[in-house]
DNA sequence: ATGTCGATTTAC
DNA sequence: TAAATCGACATC
């Protein structure tokens, strides 16, 4: 096996909407305190298009909470929602000066023997002990970041979940899922025959 | 200062 | 179908 490659500044320096596919197969890694690493296979994915999207926190403008989305892409921006679950983002790169986009990381698959569900945003943030106090660090460091993809994912897109009360940005097709995995969250994506 | 609501999960 | 649980944001 050749030894994958940490994601680079420019792998992140995209569009939401070009990185979110291009993180399915990735490997995300976090490296505790102690050393030891958890390891998954990203299987799940979705875009949040900047301050014009009525589904990302961006389209409130520039506020202390939004503030690392309007920044250097390939940092985490990592939430609290519904007073108990954490979020992990990657901020993308920009389509223009000013905007804000990320990438909301909803499913992997555990790796090296690890057995945990990873089927949810809230659940991969928990399992992975992914908290607020990663908001704003940097995914080309040390303790947080991607490996290369490997593999060759059969991607299939969906609205996102969650976001009903996002007019017309409900229907966009941001969702992207690893159509051969089990560990994509609900609603699952119909699996081709 | 107070009220609303959420990029979810789990239980009933 | 609804509770859990709290911070961000809007409004008064």
């Amino acid at each position: 096996m050749p030894r994958l490659r940490k994601l680079s500044r420019k792998f992140y320096d995209v569009p939401s909407i070009q990185l979110a596919p291009a993180l399915l197969g990735t490997t995300l890694v976090h490296r505790l305190p102690d050393g030891t690493e958890l390891r998954a296979r990203i299987v799940e994915t979705e875009a949040y298009c900047g301050t014009q999207d009525l589904a990302s926190h961006a389209s409130k403008g520039r506020t202390a909470r939004t503030e690392v989305m309007f920044g250097q892409a390939g940092r985490a921006y990592v939430y609290l929602i519904y007073g108990m679950y954490q979020m992990l983002n990657v901020v993308a790169g920009k389509t223009q000066p000013g905007e804000a986009e990320a990438v909301l990381i909803r499913a992997a698959e555990p790796l090296d023997d690890w057995d945990a569900d990873l089927s949810g945003p809230g659940k991969l943030a928990r399992e992975m002990q992914i908290t607020r106090t990663y908001n704003t660090i940097d995914l080309t460091g040390g303790v947080l970041f991607f490996l290369e993809r490997t593999g060759s994912p059969h991607i299939v897109k969906t609205p996102r979940v969650g976001v009903d009360y996002a007019k017309h940005w409900k229907d966009e097709l941001l969702r992207f899922c690893d159509a051969d995995s089990d560990a994509v969250s609900k609603p699952r994506p119909p699996k081709p025959n």
